[in-house]
RNA sequence: GGGCCCGUAGCUCAGCAUGGAUAGAGCGCCGGCCUUCUAAGCCGGAGGUCGCGGGUUCGAGUCCCGCCGGGCCCGCCA
């Protein structure tokens, strides 16, 4: 496929000269060629010799590829190979023609390979905020680039609907009468977070003897027979509807919604516990600080061991999260032999069911057993999500099938903090906090956001109807904040600024968004104008169509890459490269004014549309026409 | 105290997985380009001891060790 041809073309024209097995990489800028290796390096060093006559002498041996126009030795001492500018751009453009959107850049590399992705998984007690919405970015594109890939993908969002965030709300509604009803214009979500949380947090901080009442509470809710257990469903529910509306804005789909509850109720946990026993995984602790308490024996554990045993039964006989998680994590990977039963809860905006868990009511719910189940939680959670992948290695499951992707957390910019009113530190971000209500709500930034792109689309075009602006400027709102948001590589911390955030310019997904507009501008006009599109160059190319074929061809590496690396970053990065070298080809080569160029050109235009749609598809920016 | 992550331009970040050829963008700043396919764009300029110190190597921003600075975890929270 493309790059990847040439690669292979490369390596044939080394082994023909008796050179196997050499490695060859991708420059990292185009005067180094489509491919080299750096070979005469190492040869070097076994021989003595000098790498740059080893590699002169390599180069001249080497025969002509087809795609590959010139080899050449370039001090101190790699091979770089060029390829043939013609006949690569006509490949090229040949073959994006021929996959389209949909196949091109992707691989059945995962075939036969089902994924399992696990994100979202927000307490329903809240709205989503940005912090949210990274686990959400992060774990949505995943799965977009598995299935990409080949891979049978199927999303999970664990709704964390027992604990203590979960009793928080409950002793507001039922202890201290806050009323259950979202005052007008209010959503649900918003309203149990923003003031029955953040108000019982603040009652609880003051009041120790509440603390005792909210321990009580958690565990009645996990008393299927209780009322509490009742109250709970009630609220979360109504929770997690208004947050999934949340969650499709950001682009999410979810095939199964399974209620933390449900590990309990389910008999899942039970079972779990009785095999944990079994295998004298746990203990029961007669002594010290975990009096009455089941626990994780951790001390073979070469760093756990240090910080003491891990509880998962409290002494009052409930569970904690990494207990749940634990029989949890055996469901996921195909490894326990409890049914959990589901039924369809409703659809995603691509029509797909998502299933819910329901044990009163529901039918079996069957997942193939998964090569790979992708937690995605974040940085902090390391030593719980290790726990659990520890206990499963001692039940004799692989743990390598277990992966937690991690990711650290959103701050708010000083700047940013000062908007809701925070004093901060000279120049220090500040932690958001749900229980303290700092925090940026998702639905409000991309509702400002949305604000800001209305006003540039109405000055570009003053006659379109209410609607069409609203529909545009949506769809440059999701672009904007979801590239802001997923272009830091997962282990580094956001600090989020919302006028970062809101920038419409330079490195930020609207730019990409405009290429797409202005090519299909070139599209509408080259109709108008009846040019045909040829794939055949119709001479020797300019450097500006030649690097905008050159990013398209290199797209399906950068795809499998990230599959394998898990890496998002790059795909981005490749993302906007292409883009700004069509903005360059735009500058500088007219389609429609274009004369003989102009087929060739309208083929370009049209690979460029299919292969960044294919990139943007993966990232989860909206595709517009117009804006 | 122990463990994990981060430290690259004034700011926000790429590059580190697989060491290699002059360290790249964007924002901001300075200066140009709209009778020509949408200027949400393009071109040019200024701006860097890649936190510090060692080590490995023909070669280190990239690998190893130490230190410093920041964040997180070490809860009968999740």
């Amino acid at each position: 496929m493309t790059i990847k041809r040439l690669f292979e073309e490369a390596e044939r024209l080394l082994s023909e000269a008796g050179l196997k097995g050499v490695k060859i990489s991708s420059p990292r800028s185009p005067e180094f060629g489509e491919a080299y290796t750096p070979y005469p390096f190492e040869e070097a060093r076994r021989s003595g010799g000098n790498p740059l006559e080893l590699a002169e002498k390599i180069a001249s041996r080497l025969g002509r590829g087809e795609l590959i126009g010139r080899v050449e030795a370039a001090p101190p001492g790699y091979i770089n190979f060029y390829a043939d500018w013609k006949k690569f751009s006509e490949y090229t453009l040949r073959e994006v023609m021929r996959l389209g959107a949909r196949g091109y850049g992707g691989s059945s590399e995962g075939e036969g390979k089902v994924i399992l992705v696990e994100h979202t998984s927000v307490n329903p007690n809240k709205a989503l905020h940005i912090g949210h919405a990274r686990n959400v970015y992060l774990g949505d594109t995943l799965a977009r680039i598995f299935a990409k890939t080949g891979h049978r993908v199927y999303v999970l969002n664990y709704v964390d609907d027992s604990g203590a965030q979960m009793a928080s709300v409950i002793l507001g509604f039922l202890e201290l009468k806050m009323p259950m009803e979202a005052p007008t214009g209010v959503r649900f979500d918003e309203y149990c977070g923003d003031q029955v949380y953040v108000e019982v947090s603040r009652r609880v901080e003051a009041d120790r003897s509440l603390e005792e009442r909210l321990r009580a509470l958690a565990k009645r809710i996990e008393d299927r027979s209780s009322e509490e257990f009742r109250y709970a469903r009630l609220v979360a529910d109504k929770v997690l509807a208004n947050q999934l509306l949340t969650c499709w804005r950001l682009g999410a789909r979810y095939d199964l919604l399974f209620r933390e509850s449900d590990v309990v109720v389910s008999g899942l946990w039970a079972k779990t516990f009785n095999l944990l026993l079994e295998k004298g995984i746990i203990y029961l602790a007669r002594e010290g600080a975990n009096r009455g308490c089941w626990c994780v024996d951790l001390s073979s554990h070469p760093t756990l061991s240090k910080e003491g045993d891990e509880i998962l039964v409290k002494s009052d006989g409930s569970t904690t999260y990494v207990a749940r998680d634990i029989a949890f994590a055996l469901w996921k990977l195909g490894e326990s032999d409890v049914k959990i039963t589901g039924k369809v809860w409703g659809r995603n905006l691509d029509n797909t069911p998502i299933t819910i868990t329901d044990t009163e009511s529901g039918s079996p719910i069957t997942l193939p057993k998964p090569h790979m189940v992708l937690t995605v939680v974040g940085s902090e959670q390391r030593r719980p999500q290790e726990v659990v992948r520890y206990v499963l290695s001692r039940l004799g499951v692989d743990g390598g099938r277990y992966v937690h992707y991690s990711y650290e957390r959103v701050s708010l910019s000083p700047e940013s903090a000062r908007r809701l009113g925070l004093e901060t530190a000279e120049g220090k971000a500040v932690q958001m906090s749900g229980r303290r209500g700092i925090y940026f709500k998702a639905d409000e930034v991309l509702d400002e956001l949305k604000r800001l792109a209305a006003e540039e689309v109405r000055k570009r075009h003053p006659y379109w109807p209410g609607e069409r602006v609203d529909e545009v400027s949506e769809a440059i709102a999701r672009g904007a904040l979801r590239y802001s948001i997923l272009k830091s590589e997962a282990e580094k911390t956001v600090i989020f600024d919302l006028r970062e955030a809101m920038r419409l310019e330079g490195d930020t997904g609207p730019y990409i968004q405009y290429t797409m507009a202005r090519s299909y501008r070139i599209l509408e006009k080259a109709r108008d104008a009846g040019i045909e599109a040829k794939p055949t160059p119709y001479g020797d190319l300019a450097s500006e169509e030649w690097m905008l074929t050159r990013s398209i061809s290199f797209l399906p590496q950068v795809i499998e890459t990230s599959a394998k690396t898990l890496r998002l970053r790059q795909l981005i990065t490749h993302s906007r490269e292409m883009a700004v070298h069509f903005n360059e080809f735009y500058e500088k080569c007219p389609v429609i004014d274009g004369g003989e160029a102009a087929p060739f050109r309208l083929a370009l235009v049209q690979a460029y549309i299919t292969a960044q749609s294919s990139a943007m598809e993966l990232i989860g920016i909206p595709v517009l026409q117009e804006m």
